[in-house]
DNA sequence: TAAGCGTGGTC
DNA sequence: TGACCAAGCTT
């Protein structure tokens, strides 16, 4: 690499940047709480969707004080949709640290700003360049791209050693003065020129001096290995409408606080044996969400598959102390994560009764039977009809919670569930 | 270092 | 239609 070519991409690039940026709701001000919920938001997920969560979150929680004092459930119904949890997460964490570390003020300092909770060496390049104009790099996927494709670079991206030596070589492309402007400028022409798939080479403002494009490497940099294909997962979910003061409601449970859609509200479910993931191992076919229950696919008899309710049921009684005779099949969804997909089959079920935590379950044993863990025994289900009748005031476990369309406004749900729970409701009324 | 962690858009 | 992938961080 040249100086020369050098200093000539950082030029050029910092005017084009200048004259081509698009006008968004984070640009408005260099107000560092604003820049640093924009680059949380902005972690794997793209402009256009962010914007509309940006504009309700900034709304809501205008200063880290704001967010810092807000209760976590509020937070997260905020970033429902958004995807990757515990950014909103740690993302209060670190407004607590601003309020309680530096007066409620983000820190215009690179190690105070580094370790907040959820930042970590590119939003922490980022907040202190654009919010501050401080000369620190700020290297996300586009500036790989860019970077490798301008200056030819073979380096597999995927590796994170290769994050760090982009980012020397990027540190010593920014001008004088302008870090901020620069490091937004080699973002956004990877949005917008430099794409992954098909570049604008032929609007490139740095083209003439582009090392992989005059290797003709422009289509094959960057340089990345593929990631592992996701695991297939079958679910199987009960859609447990209550009676009696939960007559119309849907038994909801909320997950850990930790791991997989941490502190997120769903219906409750299990993990199929895989030998029980459908008639062939693969998803079901041509039974997508709505009212299915009545047809009859893939051999499945006309209520749902037997061997998929009865594992429900014992599931459900043996993880979760929750007594239910599943029904009939209601519908199926599927939910795709980066590392694991969802066949999710969903069974209508009749509430039976909860156990809690501290009781034990053997007092319970005579009432409910061994039986009773086996749905479509006839008795079993008769004497759990008759128990949950007795324990219809019940409380549920503090994870549990029967609710309604106004109570699913206040709890945050996982896109998978909104949509299973909205379809329920609208096809219910 | 590699794996865990969501969701929706794109070609 | 199915890969690929988007302004990454944590463990």
């Amino acid at each position: 690499m040249t100086t020369e070519a050098a200093s000539y991409f950082s030029r050029e690039l910092l005017d084009w940047y200048r004259g081509n940026k698009r006008v968004l709701p984070w640009r408005m001000n260099r107000d560092p709480y604003r820049i640093w919920v924009s680059e949380v938001m902005l972690q794997q997920t793209r402009v256009d969707t962010v914007i509309p969560y940006y504009e309700r979150f900034m709304d809501k929680f205008p200063t880290a004080a704001a967010l810092a004092e807000a209760p976590e459930p509020e937070v997260l119904k905020c970033w429902e949709g958004l995807g990757y949890y515990s950014r909103a997460r740690n993302l209060q964490a670190g407004a607590r640290e601003v309020v309680e570390r530096h007066g409620g003020i983000v820190p215009e300092d690179k190690e105070a700003v580094s370790a907040l909770r959820g930042v970590g060496p590119y939003t922490a390049g980022a907040i202190m360049s654009i919010a501050f104009n401080r000369p620190e790099p700020a290297v996300d996927g586009n500036v790989m791209r860019v970077l490798s494709r301008f200056f030819c670079l073979e380096d597999d991206i995927a590796k994170p050693a290769t994050r760090v030596k982009i980012e020397k070589l990027a540190a010593s492309l920014i001008p004088e003065g302008a870090a901020g402007d620069f490091n937004q400028g080699l973002m956004e022409l990877g949005a917008l020129v430099c794409t992954p798939k098909s570049p604008g080479c032929l609007t490139c403002p740095v083209m003439m001096h582009c090392e992989g494009r005059m290797a003709g490497k422009e289509h094959v940099l960057p340089i990345k290995t593929k990631a592992k294909p996701p695991r297939p997962e079958t679910r199987l979910a009960a859609l447990i409408v209550g009676s009696g003061q939960h007559a119309g409601k849907v038994l909801v449970r909320q997950r850990p606080a930790t791991g997989l859609l941490a502190s997120m509200w769903e219906l409750p479910h299990v993990l199929a044996p895989q030998a029980a993931s459908g008639d062939d191992g693969l998803p079901v076919r041509g039974r997508k969400r709505g009212r299915g229950s009545q047809q009859s696919v893939n051999g499945k008899e006309r209520g749902g598959d037997p061997v998929q309710m009865d594992l429900l049921c014992r599931l459900l009684a043996q993880e979760e102390r929750l007594l239910v005779r599943p029904v009939s099949w209601w519908g199926e969804a599927e939910h795709i994560f980066s590392h694991i997909v969802w066949d999710v089959q969903v069974y209508r079920a009749e509430f039976g009764f909860m156990l809690r935590a501290d009781e034990s379950p053997l007092e319970h044993a005579a009432a409910a039977g061994d039986a009773v863990l086996t749905w479509h025994d006839t008795l079993a289900a008769e004497s759990l009809v008759s128990y949950a009748a007795d324990n219809a005031d019940k409380e549920l476990p503090a994870n549990y919670r029967f609710i309604g369309p106004e109570e699913m406004r206040e709890l945050a749900f996982p896109n998978v569930f909104l949509r299973l729970l909205r379809d329920y409701w609208t096809l219910t009324d």
